[in-house]
DNA sequence: TTTCCTTTGTAACCATTGTTACTGCACAGG
DNA sequence: CCTGTGCAGTAACAATGGTTACAAAGGAAA
């Protein structure tokens, strides 16, 4: 654990911290569609991710979804620090989009190493910065782009962190995160291929030039 | 000034800080309608809102603008917070929705107040809390709602900040933050009228019952 | 091979939203 | 009073995205 940590987190954090974190926190290893907390679900602790990828989801009360943002090494989830003050249920959906490597850290340390750690506090704020960034990007994606933008845009982000040009899913599955239907997809993508960007298979696409 | 802030802040800063602030903080008064930061402005204090509403929009490359959410008495703007850290000019802008009385902190006090004391921590927490979840809450409303109920949600929750069931706003204005079109405007608040719920006037509207 | 299920392709159609164009009206300023 | 300017009403049309329905293809299992 220490070592991942270490690769992961050392630059961020000084090793005091770090020996810290070994102590309390509690090492996870998930596979590829796991499913890490559901909207809803009580926060017992904050994550810390090591490697791999995780797929933060948006859901209304029809069930529809919405893919908000990945979370990548180094990162972490801010709904969870933000969860520690008020309620603390989760708002959003959080899959594992490749396997992941990753640290827990019970919520009660986060006030304590705020008061501690300088590097601690860096990271919370740049943490938080960065999720609403994030937000920002995703909100100005609907907000202001068309579908066939999206879907561009989704590939490339995709195709970014798993770190694999082949994305590996159905048009059904990409539907799902673009909160669009099946049908668009297939249409959308079958004008990529014309284009020559991609090239479509049974479950399963390749990226040729986005 | 240290009136306005016991009255708006009392519960939530001790004594001791509202002195601090007192101290370092700037008094602003500015009328409805004025520019308090532009998108690319470099960020040199923290608000922290008195009375008043403040507007938050999000503009992309073409011009076209975004209604993020509205600031009100005890809210600050976490964007604010968030660009202490990196990078500091605005990603968004901030125009007062109404007139507005707010006090200007210089950002070098942030980290020492997150040290020194802990309601200076849950306010940072919880607005940073607060604003992520009106992204969210935004976010849901533009994939998940039409443009109808987003119009009608739009017409309470500025009927709210005003505190005023009147809307002086034109079509236009409206469109401009749905980023809709005056025509699409115009249709919609035609059928609300038709249903009853709103009185359509030159520059204004009644809400009657939304 | 045959069967069955999932995935994909495609056509036809609908609903919503956006665009263009033109009208009339209100009101401020001359 | 007249006139210009900005605001609102409306029609006709286009574009985008969503829906329904069905056919065809791939692949796994019997």
């Amino acid at each position: 654990m220490i070592q991942d940590l270490t690769v992961a987190y050392g630059k961020t954090f000084e090793r005091e911290l770090i020996n810290e974190i070994v102590q309390v926190g509690t090492f996870k290893e998930v596979p590829e569609g796991y499913k890490l907390m559901e909207i809803g679900d009580y926060i017992r602790g904050m994550p810390l991710l090591i490697t791999g990828a995780i797929k933060i989801l948006r859901e209304d009360e029809d069930g529809d979804e919405l893919l908000l943002y990945y979370l990548e090494q180094g990162d972490t989830c801010s709904m969870t620090m933000a969860c520690c003050m008020g309620d603390n249920q989760s708002e959003i959906r959080a899959i594992a989009e490749t396997d992941t490597k990753l640290i827990m850290v019970p919520i009660q340390k986060m006030e304590e190493w705020t008061i501690k750690y300088k590097s601690w506090r860096n990271f919370v704020f740049n943490s938080y910065h960065e999720r609403l960034n994030e937000l920002l990007n995703t909100l100005d994606n609907i907000a202001f782009q068309k579908m066939d933008e999206r879907l561009i845009g989704y590939l490339k982000e995709k195709a970014r962190v798993t770190n694999d040009h082949i994305i590996h899913s159905t048009h059904q599955d990409i539907a799902y995160d673009l909160h669009s239907s099946r049908v668009v997809i297939s249409r959308l993508l079958k004008k990529l291929e014309e284009m020559g960007k991609i090239k479509l298979h049974r479950n399963y696409l390749e990226i040729l030039d986005l």
